[in-house]
Parts: C-alpha cells; structure tokens; sequence
DNA sequence: CCAAAATATGACGTGTAGTTCAAAGTATGA
DNA sequence: TCATACTTTGAACTACACGTCATATTTTGG
C-alpha cells in the first residue's frame, strides 16, 4: 500500500484532524469528558462546529479515538521495553525507565488515560473501551511472565504470586510517577528506576 | 449537648435524610456522577425531586457530603488500625487488614471514592474536596511515619524512601484489594495480609 | 476563468437535566 | 377541632450542549 501517495488536500485533512484531536486532548485532559463542551474544542481547534463532525461522528468517538491512540502509543513503548531487555532484572529496569519517560514527556495525555482507566474503568459505557482494556490484559500478562520467569529461573525468589507482582509494580508506578509530576516541586522525579524497583528487589525486614 | 433528645421528626428528618444518601450512593456508585440524574436520585429515594433539594443545595452538595461521610469513615477506621499495632510491622499487618475488610464490605463506597480520588483528583473543582485530600495528606504521612520509624529502630531496612514506600503500600493495596472485588472469580480475596506485605517485607532479588 | 467538488461555517432544532416555587398534604398542640 | 408550622410535591422554568443542515467559502482541474 502507497503510504506516501498523499495529495496536498489529503496530507491537510489529516492535519485537521490532528489539530482538532490536540485541541481535545488538552481541554479533555484538563477539565474531562463532560466539562467540555464541543464548542470549546471548536473554538480551540480554530474549526467551526460542523467541522469537527466532519471528522467525528459525535463527541464520544473523538474521545475515544484520542484514547485509542494514546493507549496504542503507550503500550507499544511499554512493551518493547521490557522486550529490549536480555534479562528478567533487566527488562523491570526498561520497563520503568520507559514508563518514567512516557509519563513525563506526555503528562496531559497520561493524565487523560488515568481518567478513563482509574476512575471510569468500573462504570463507564463498556465496550467503548474494548481495545484498551486488550490491550491492557495483554500486557499485565507480559509483565506477569516476566515475574514467573525470573522465578523460574531461580533468579528472582518466590516472594508471591507474579500476577500479584505484576499489580504491585504497575500500581505502584503509576502512583510514585503521578505524584511526582502532579507535585513537581515537591518530589523529584526518579531518574535511576532502582529508586523505585529496589522496592520489589530489597526486602524491607530486616532477617 | 444532648444527642438523644430528638422528636419523633427530627429523627424522621434524619431517617429521610439518610434515605436520600443512600439512593444517591447505590446509583453515583454505578454509574458515576455524570450519568445520573436528581430524577433518578428522586426515584430510587421515593421522593419527589423538591424534597430533595429541601435536604441538599444542589447536586453536587449531595455528591460531596457522601464523599465527605465516606472518606471520614474510611479514614478513621484505617488509621485506628495503624494506631492499635505495638510495633511497625503489626501496624502494618492491622492496616492491610482494616482496608481490606473496609474494601470487602463497601465495594459500592470504595468505587465511588476511587472514582473521586483517582480519576478525578486532577481536574476536579478543586476545593469541593478539600477536607478528603487534608485527610488523605495526614492518613500518607501517618503512614509514611510507620516506615520511618520502622527503619530508624532497624527493625526494617533502609530500602526506599519512606514516603515513597508509603504510596507504594498505598497504591498497591488498592490495586490488588480492587481487583479482586471487581474480578472475584478469577482472583480470591488475600486473608492473610502478608499476601500482600511480602512484596515488601522479602526481596525479590536473590541474593 | 469558470463550473463542479470538497470543505467549512454557525444559527438553529431538539432534548435533557438542574433547579425553583406555589400549591397541596400532613403533623402539631392548643 | 382548627389554625399554624412543617414537609412534600412535581409542573414549569432556565440553561446549556449535542448534533444537523442549508449556505458560504475554497479548491480543483478542465
């Protein structure tokens, strides 16, 4: 398929529509779904009203396609992470280096995905979100065999079930990353992902 | 003050009063706050929508003080718990306990809480949740205290800092406590709190 | 240069949800 | 029993936001 045959008009439709999906992630990521009216992304955007269902058959599905993307970007960097990693300890460290990375290089669009995922994941319209909670499971199972693996190998010791593990360290990275874009000031952001993953590697009891 | 020497109506005010609460947290919890309406609230409490406005400002009133009366009741009963252990590590032990017998017993209140504090704790009117963020502020540094102190008396090594291990107990006992309610087919309930705790209490790392 | 196709516009239709308030219903206690 | 105070009611008011569509503007290509 020709990727690059793309007309003028063509290449500024897309644009278009990249303009309008940027106006949306910032407004959606600062005041969420309902407090933001299409008139505000219309204005944002610099479009008119009917432009915008021009490109999105309604408020909803501008929504989700900036979600979808978001999501796919996000695992996709995620997951090829822990990938690039040639050992279990190896592939924790990738994957919290790259997370830290995506979370302070996007903080709007993680902030969006932390409204949808967080807060909305128990009551919002199911099936909206089909893709990314896929996606979602598909890379907590990755995570989780990075876990049964290390244990496996006898490199990591049994200290509890690797999905658990898996939860812990993807709850427990989100919320240290969170906390300390959302309060730069008082918490410096980590750079070495020892700081957080010696967490899981030291034991805190003294034996 | 006398607290018994309420008439019959007082006390029927207080009764209806409650009624209305509990509609509005059965259905806020279900569906989110957006996506219901005072009618609904009026239909499910078996009052007529005037009443209710008789009892509570405005929606959002009604919304915050049951965040208000729920986060006060969760917030005590944890941090009673942290308080009746005689050493950090029975502290802890009683705390995972306490939120996960609170989390098991009031799933539709933790969802309507978590849907507050981690979906919305950054774009919300800031404000309407003041006295909720004060209380979770002081709940994360009592707990952030239960690490210091663990470490200073050597009783726990110096693997973290101890606000930083505080928002990872935090945040990973909502994650795996959630989890397993909203999933509690594939995933059992940990009775044993140190499921859980010995993520923290061993290291992963074989040494 | 002009007609046809593509794109953009924004006033307007429509529905809904929050809120008000005058009237109806009910309890109180003299 | 009856007047007074308290409580409930729900139709109606107001506001706003989604989504439409006839019209205007711009682009294309002959």
């Amino acid at each position: 398929m020709p990727k690059k045959e793309l007309t003028r008009r063509e290449r500024e439709k897309l644009e278009h529509r990249r303009e309008i999906l940027d106006a949306a992630l910032h407004l959606f990521s600062e005041y969420g779904f309902h407090d933001v009216s299409m008139q505000q992304v219309a204005d944002r955007s610099e479009f008119s009203i009917g432009t915008l269902y021009n490109f999105f058959d309604n408020k909803e599905h501008l929504y989700s396609t900036l979600l979808g993307e978001l999501s796919e970007k996000f695992h996709h960097a995620v997951t090829s992470a822990i990938d690039a990693g040639s050992d279990e300890i190896e592939m924790l460290r990738n994957f919290v280096t790259a997370k830290a990375e995506i979370f302070s290089e996007n903080i709007e669009i993680v902030r969006l995905y932390f409204q949808e995922t967080s807060g909305a994941r128990f009551n919002f319209k199911a099936g909206l979100d089909e893709e990314i909670r896929t996606r979602y499971a598909e890379f907590m199972k990755k995570l989780t065999m990075v876990f049964a693996n290390g244990i496996k190998k006898k490199r990591f010791n049994n200290i509890a079930d690797p999905y658990l593990l898996a939860v812990a360290l993807d709850s427990l990275t989100n919320a240290i990353l969170l906390g300390c874009l959302e309060d730069p000031e008082n918490r410096s952001y980590p750079q070495d992902p020892d700081v957080i993953l010696n967490i899981f590697f030291k034991g805190l009891l003294v034996s």
